[in-house]
This record gives structure tokens, sequence and C-alpha cells, in this order.
DNA sequence: GCTGATTGCTACACCACTGTAGGTTCGTGA
DNA sequence: TCACGAACCTACAGTGGTGTAGCAATCAGC
């Protein structure tokens, strides 16, 4: 094959200038390259060479966007939690108040399994089913993680169990509904997927309707 | 302060040898130097390199023990697997069989909680606990996972809830045996430690009970 | 004590990523 | 149309890790 010896050798191939952004859209594109990354590589692969790579980019153009790889991974954990928060919500609102429980549950568990269906690289992170991820963001996890954690434990104590049942410990149940709630995601995206969506819903209801059965009234 | 000009000169400091080691001996404190890396920098600070420091060795040597980082991860995740399958096999054993269901699982889940604590930097990476965890690490405990998991399924439908209840999945079951014993693992490790091993025992005594009562008699 | 096999060390070439200084292109507004 | 600021690129020096070739120390057996 000969050497091209065209206006552009390839001894000096000349990159082609990027598009130009206002540093918003700039700073998004690079959070929507970062996750692509993360979705493709993991965390492991995770550097502003392969961001900027992704972004088609180079990588003075990533530092004039973020001060280096942990600030980008703050804003893109932000906008993660904010999104991931946003539809857990929407679940929430959409499904009204829970006046039979059995029901609500039912449709809360769906539309958030539907939810988490919709935006995989959105939960697979957020779910530890991404290689590599750091402390910066085991943390961070954590730390939400905490949060939604006391909203269940009130919801707990506050009796969304309709009769509070003397020595369950609500604090330490929070933990156990949220482990639960992981587990199922996980379950969810799998690959393949090893349980149907129903089958996993019907777990559900058959682990509820066996707390919530009323104490034994022997007595 | 004057450059010292003794017989070792700062220049070249000339490394003292290492003691000599069989290839054996070599490989189990190549492991035992990873594992000490790994609690202190997580994988991310596992490199040839660190290990070979903490050895006190240079790479070389590790070269010669292992073909490279990832075969070395291999060794240490058999080791790490051998050693954790055997604690729990000794508390199953220690245990006896299950005349009392409840008064069993609280035995089995205390000396299982015993020997989690006892052995921190075993466990740590096993829960996930480690910040950095590449593919090959992830696999290989989903992997051995899967395998606890299918005795946990074996028990339960083979009646370690003395009543098989309609309507309950026990392979679903299994999965969230698993989680939430890992959930109790990690609240264990967790520093500072949120609940004492008490707590954690009587939540579980709770739960079980829970599931245990017999479905309510009324009809 | 010598000697040879074995174990460990030094030194090198290489790669990928990090940050940054300084020049280049683009596009917008006068 | 042209000039100027904003956005982008090239190029370089630095860091830390990889893997290997070849030399040096050590120790076991004679």
């Amino acid at each position: 094959m000969p050497a091209a010896t065209g206006p552009d050798r390839p001894g000096k191939p000349k990159r082609r200038y990027a598009r130009r952004m206002s540093p918003e859209d700039r700073r998004e594109q690079l959070l929507d390259a970062a996750l692509a990354v993360l979705s493709r590589d993991g965390y492991t692969g995770l550097s502003i060479e392969a961001i900027a790579r992704e972004a088609d980019v180079t990588r003075p153009v990533v530092y004039g966007a973020y001060d280096g790889l942990d600030p980008l991974l703050v804003a893109l954990l932000d906008r993660t939690q904010t999104r991931a928060l946003e539809r857990l919500l929407e679940v929430l609102d959409a499904a009204g108040p829970p006046h039979d429980v059995d029901a609500w549950l039912a449709r809360v568990a769906t539309s958030a399994m539907d939810a988490v269906r919709a935006e995989p690289e959105v939960w697979r992170p957020i779910l530890g089913m991404v290689p590599g991820a750091p402390s910066l963001v085991l943390d961070r996890i954590a730390g939400t993680r905490e949060v939604v954690r006391q909203h269940v434990v009130a919801a707990l104590s506050t009796g969304l169990l309709n009769r509070p049942r003397a020595g369950l410990d609500s604090e330490l149940l929070g933990h156990l509904v949220i482990a639960t709630a992981e587990e199922f995601g996980r379950l969810l995206l799998s690959d393949p997927p090893p349980y149907s969506q129903e089958r996993i819903l019907a777990g559900l209801r058959g682990l509820v309707a066996l707390l919530a059965a009323p104490p034994h009234p022997s007595e």
C-alpha cells in the first residue's frame, strides 16, 4: 500500500477542530462521555484521557471544564444522584397514598423496576455492578443510601406496616429493606436476567403477605 | 547537614539482599503482602510494584513467583475462598443438627459473626468493602456466592423452615438470605460499627420468629 | 574452603496517563 | 470585512507502572 502523499500526510494528521461549545454544554457532554466509558470499561478504564477520546476532544478541553478526574466524578455523581432520586420520587408520587398496603407496594415495586430497567447505565453503577469503583464513589453511594434508609425507617415506624410489631428493630429492618431492594435491582440488571420481573414481584408479594399477616390470635 | 561519605554512599544505597526463600514460601509471603496492600490501599493501589515494596523485594522476584498481577490475584482469591469456606463449614459443623431451628440459627449466626470479626481483612474484600475491585474479583465473588446460595436454597426447600409455605419462591429467597447475611456482615465490619453484635442477633431472631410463626389459624 | 546452581538485584526500554505553556482556529459583533 | 476573545490544539516534561536481560550474592553439598 503506497504512502498517501496528498495534502493530509499521515505524518501529522492535524486533528480537525471539534465543534465549539459553551462551557455548560461541554460539561454536560463530558459527563455523558464519562458515563459511556464507565459502562463500557468500568472505573478502571476511566481517565481524563479516555473521556477526552470518547468525546472526541483533547485533554486540555477536559481540564478546562473540570479541575481533574475527581471533580468530574463528583459532578457525575451529583447528576446521577439527582436523576435517580427524581425517578424514585416520581414513582412514589404516581403511586398515591398507601391505603391498601399490598396493592400500593405492588404498584411501587412495578414502576420502580420499570424505572431501573429503563436506565441501566444509571443504575448499574449505583448497585455496585461496575468494576473498579474508587472510595470516592463508594462513600457517596453509602451516603445517599443512608438518606434513603432514613426515609424507609420513618415509613416503617410510622406504621406502613399497619401494626407496629413489638420486637422489630426498624433501624435494622431499614438496612434489610434497602439491601433487598438492591438485590432485586441487581437481579433485574443481570445479564442474562435470571428471573422475570413478574417472578420477582410475586416473590415480593409473598414476602410482604407473610410479614403483614396478623400475629397469631391464640390467647 | 553534611553528606555522609561513609562506606555506604547515598548515591547508590545498594539494596541489601532479601532473605532467600523457597518458591512456595515466597509465594505465600507475596500473597500476604498483597493482602496487606489491599487492606491499606484497596485494589487501586495494588500493583506488582506495590506488592514487591510491601514484601521488601524487587519486582523480578514477584515475576519469578507469578506470571503477573492477574495470576497473583487468582491465587489470592483461591486462598481467600478456601479460608472463608473453611470457616463457614467449621461454624456449621460446630453448631450440630438443626433440631430447634431458632436456637440453632442463633448459634450459627453468633459464631459466624465471630468468625467474620476475627478476620476482617479476609471478609471485607468478600463483602465488597474494598474499593477498586476489578471484574476478575467481582466475577469470582459472584461465582462463589452462587455456590453458597445453592446450598441455602437446598436447605430452604428441604424444610429448614419447618413448614414449606406455599407461595414462597425458595430460589429467590436464597438471594435475599445471602444479601441479608452480607448486609449484616458489612454492618459488623463498618467503622465505627453502627450496631452491636447482640442487636444484630436480636434483629435476626425477631425476623425469624416472624417467618416461622404458624400461619394464622383462623378458619 | 570451593564451586555451581539458585535466588535476588540492577538497569533499561517501553507504555499510558497527567498537567500545563503557548500557539492556532473559529465565530461573533462592530 | 476584520478584529478580538473564546475555545481548541500541539508539544513537552514529569510520574509511576510493566516486563525482561544480564549481572551479583548466597548457600548447599562436596
